[in-house]
DNA sequence: CGTGCTTTTGACGCGTATCAAGCAACGTGG
DNA sequence: CCACGTTGCTTGATACGCGTCAAAAGCACG
């Protein structure tokens, strides 16, 4: 949801706005089916969003690192969105969604920028589904790795040999559609294989090219 | 990817272009991986898009019907799109990159049309990942259908009892990450309880409230 | 009136869930 | 400074949902 408009008017507007949010780990910041009428800049820290099924199952739809935008999609149109709660303590700026809309009447650049960051996170979710609909428990938790690796920078804590990633096994597993056991076995298995290691709160990469080639399957 | 476009500058752009393509059954629209100049606008018929993996995997990402934008994401970046084929005869009227983006720079309200189309195709597939991740057999076979009717015009053969539906098992399983047998038993299992049939080019509707509990689990 | 799709059904095996424990790390209050 | 709750990780045993293999029947179309 991020490369797009990085440096791009939408952080302006965050800019302006001024009001920033701090949060700390384990905290709402959006309950599941309200209606949006701000989104959020990603300044420092994780979230995640999620939906809850009628009996209990869930699934993180998403998962947020610094820099990235929460609930562009959902703060454009009137649809429910799924919560969103942090992993980490998080520092984020609200941008309201007339503000927003205003911007892309005034500027066809910021609404071409706009549909970009759409664009590219519809993209995103389609690869996603693949992973989920036809990669293997073990394919599926290196993929999970694999790309959230590509979307940290290198200043927050990623360089060739891992990344920061405080994400427990549990999100994994909902992310995944997976149980948490299951994703347990999985890191075990990548780690006996000398692909990559997960600790708490890092991930450490053995094998760039093995990870790469077990993601993309 | 329609109802933000139908009857749109979008459209008007497919008309003014005035050349229209006529597929067979059976064919490609697009290869998988190329880069994409153009979109396709489906007046007549349906298409579904896929990715293989290396092995022979298939999943198909999405399933269009007449009204539907095919491509829409991938003319807007630059990344690498799955493959496109038909199911059906199809009628469709390419627009061009070019006009697209020409059209966005010049009409903020088109720009903002192509980015409220962009959002509702990423909550959609937000909501059908969901659905892979977390849905059983049964219920991912309710909700594919349950959804896919919700898109399809009654003025194309969808009324209360059923629709239209030339969509064939093994294109469901790989659109849901399930092999054809259970897809088939999944069916018959809806069938007895009451909930749906699906023939060759027909669903049949029996329990319209049923078959939502179930598609929203 | 084949020939190729598609649907259907049965037998069997595997991948992943579930259940059940136990351990490690950490913060908090007595 | 230690007892204890909480959160997260790990592992074994067992169960089940769904995949795979195989085969046949129904249908469409040339």
């Amino acid at each position: 949801m991020t490369s797009a408009l990085s440096a791009s008017p939408l952080a302006d507007l965050a800019a302006y706005t001024g009001s920033v949010r701090r949060l700390d780990a384990r905290s709402l910041l959006f309950e599941e089916g309200n209606h949006r009428d701000h989104l959020l800049f990603l300044d420092r820290g994780w979230a995640y969003a999620y939906r809850t099924l009628s009996d209990g199952r869930r699934h993180v739809s998403d998962v947020y690192v610094p820099g990235d935008i929460i609930g562009l999609a959902e703060v454009w149109t009137d649809a429910p969105g799924p919560a969103v709660s942090t992993l980490t303590e998080v520092v984020a700026v609200p941008v309201w969604r007339e503000d927003i809309k205003g911007l892309a009447k005034r500027s066809p650049d910021a609404a071409a920028r706009l549909a970009t960051a759409l664009a590219e996170a519809a993209q995103t979710l389609s690869l996603r589904a693949t992973s989920l609909a036809r990669h293997s428990a073990y394919e599926r938790v290196a993929y999970l790795l694999w790309a959230l690796r590509a979307r940290i920078r290198p200043s927050d804590g990623n360089d060739r040999s891992g990344f920061t990633c405080p994400m427990p096994q549990s999100v994994m597993a909902d992310a995944l559609g997976l149980s948490v056991v299951h994703v347990n076995r999985s890191l075990k298995q990548l780690e006996r294989d000398g692909v990559m290691r997960k600790h708490i709160h890092q991930v450490e990469i053995l094998d760039d090219g093995a990870l790469e080639r077990i993601a993309r399957a």
